[in-house]
DNA sequence: TTGAAAGCGGTACCAG
DNA sequence: CTGGTACCGCTTTCAA
């Protein structure tokens, strides 16, 4: 034993060992086709023997690319992220890049500073449902490039935008509840800092005005089951015959309070949810609901930055919207003759 | 306008413009005390026009540390993994490290690679639920350090190792079951990969060895909703009158399906799940199931990593092990008088 | 207090 | 086909 040396083998000491100079090793690491055979053995020899990995850290500086990319999520509890993960995921790898998750959190004043850090680390950036003013955003998207952006149903920002055209779903709800004879409504918003809130309220908005029968009524709820249940008396207390919740986890939390009120769904209240999880099927009453292509949208969310990956200077501010289509389960029914 | 540089300025732009030396650029952006606040605010000036952020792949090399550690995860579908990424996301943010979370993905062989993958782009790893033969997590593990595992139920890995007691969440679920007078019992395993099942299987082993009354059929269940749905007819050809499930999320979807199939949940079958999600609270009816402190556990195996990445050589080898709690909910009722 | 220069661990161009 | 060498962008002695 020469040296109990801690630290890890460089390119160097597999050089020194194999008696070749660390462009050599470099080539036969790399897979070079233009080394000779008996050498490249040698190298490999080395390398094996001193547990050699080239340090990634330094591979990226020098080539000037980590191939590794960033999605930026504000938390991981919807299901619906999962599946727009997947399909980013599974592009990402098909195209040999790397794929690494970070988590905002609840502070919104830090995301800015999130996203940056997150980006510094990679080649580039997804931002999934980012909160925070437009102007801010835009802005910051400025240092981020190249960065795609999920859920922001704006058509101007300096990056490619892909989003889920929750006005359409919400009106496609709304639409679906008239027909079964509600004209009273309320909707169960999501947490305070969710931007996708925005498009609802204006379906609703429009709804609103196109049919001077129909009644809205707003009750604050949230992102997880919890902030559903606790949404129900409010729901109640609005006494609407029908109520939209900004999505199907929140959904969930309500149906289970409701239960527990002895209010039976659909017969005395219809419910609604937004994304179509996995849990709107296992839920009771199976939950009515709109489903989106999630992972469609991270397939094609990953290909917008695989071009800027390419090409970084096309700059591409494409818009896509992906449509929700009304999923009808058991927990919409007909108005009720004489609501509660 | 000079130059149209396309590349982001670096910290020797910012030296040229200020008429500093790269030295007390970096002395600046780094808050040394020991600048000229003329000079340090010219430097401050001259950052901002260039917008300039230092890299943080060359500082991370030159440093030799990153900041980072990335966390790898099987898949995010069970929602008790979020508890423990919170848990240890806190306790990361406190000590001024970032969080990186790699999915793992379902191809098992393929697992080891992307440990290295993650690893390498951080300064340590926390393994959650690896899957894979426990010799090459051990040889693995050799490459990974500074790595932590949970839920790997060893004691002899060369990494401190964290694990929810299965064997005894399991004990204390047959207990109850037995107390309430079921002699006949289902277990719904996790998939083929997931090896928490072994800890599960002993305390059945025992268990049907300490009671010869007792006795325990495996039916093959899975991680998701729709593995606990497709479970259901084989649950109830084994005419069990009480059955455990591999965890909540699975229990959730078994629950639902059995509702479906018109089997009254717990007068003919008690249903019993694992890990105490939010939704167990939820389901209909509500799922008795055993409680972790995943919160906690998380928290402490960013404890056991951050000693090693100070102590890089202190060969902890630690086992932590996390008891289960039995939640008593609804799911669960006495043994029916005449079986189904 | 500041600057020059030597790394950190690789890659890639250019001779030979 | 191989080696020498100049970077990649930043930090950190060591002198001045």
């Amino acid at each position: 034993m020469t040296r109990a040396k801690k630290h890890r083998a460089t390119i160097g000491d597999v050089s020194a060992l194999a008696d070749v100079s660390r462009a050599t090793v470099s080539r036969v690491m790399n897979g070079s086709p233009t080394v000779d055979a008996v050498i490249a053995d040698r190298v490999r020899k080395a390398a094996a023997e001193l547990q050699y990995r080239p340090s990634n850290l330094a591979r990226s500086l020098s080539l000037g690319r980590t191939g590794t990319v960033a999605v930026s999520v504000p938390d991981l509890r919807n299901p619906m992220l999962h599946t727009v993960l997947q399909g980013i995921s599974a592009s990402a790898a098909h195209d040999g890049y790397h794929l690494l998750v970070s988590i905002a959190g609840d502070d919104v004043s830090q995301e800015e500073r999130h996203f940056l850090d997150a980006r510094q680390r990679c080649d580039g950036l997804i931002l999934v449902n980012p909160r925070g003013p437009e102007d801010e955003l835009r802005s910051a998207l400025l240092q981020l490039s190249p960065a795609v952006v999920i859920n922001r149903d704006t058509t101007d920002l300096p990056a490619p935008t892909l989003s889920v055209n929750h006005e359409r779903g919400i009106a496609l709800l709304i639409e679906h509840l008239k027909e079964l004879g509600h004209r009273h409504l309320a909707y169960v918003t999501g947490p305070p800092t969710a931007v996708s809130d925005l498009p609802r309220k204006r379906a609703i908005a429009r709804a609103l005005a196109a049919d001077s029968r129909l009644e809205i009524q707003t009750v604050s709820g949230g992102r997880d089951v919890f902030d559903g249940r606790e949404a129900a008396e409010e729901v109640l207390r609005t006494r609407a015959t029908g109520v939209l919740v900004f999505n199907d986890l929140v959904a969930v939390g309500l149906l289970s309070k409701l239960r527990e009120l002895g209010i039976s769904v659909p017969d005395q209240l219809s419910v609604a949810g937004f994304d179509d999880i996995d849990l709107a099927h296992c839920a009771y009453p199976s939950l009515t609901t709109v489903k989106v292509a999630h992972y469609e949208l991270g397939c094609r969310a990953w290909r917008e930055l695989a071009v800027l990956l390419e090409h970084p200077d096309s700059a591409s501010e494409a818009f896509h919207s992906f449509d929700a289509d009304l999923v009808r389960r058991c927990s919409t029914g007909p108005a009720p003759e004489i609501p509660r």
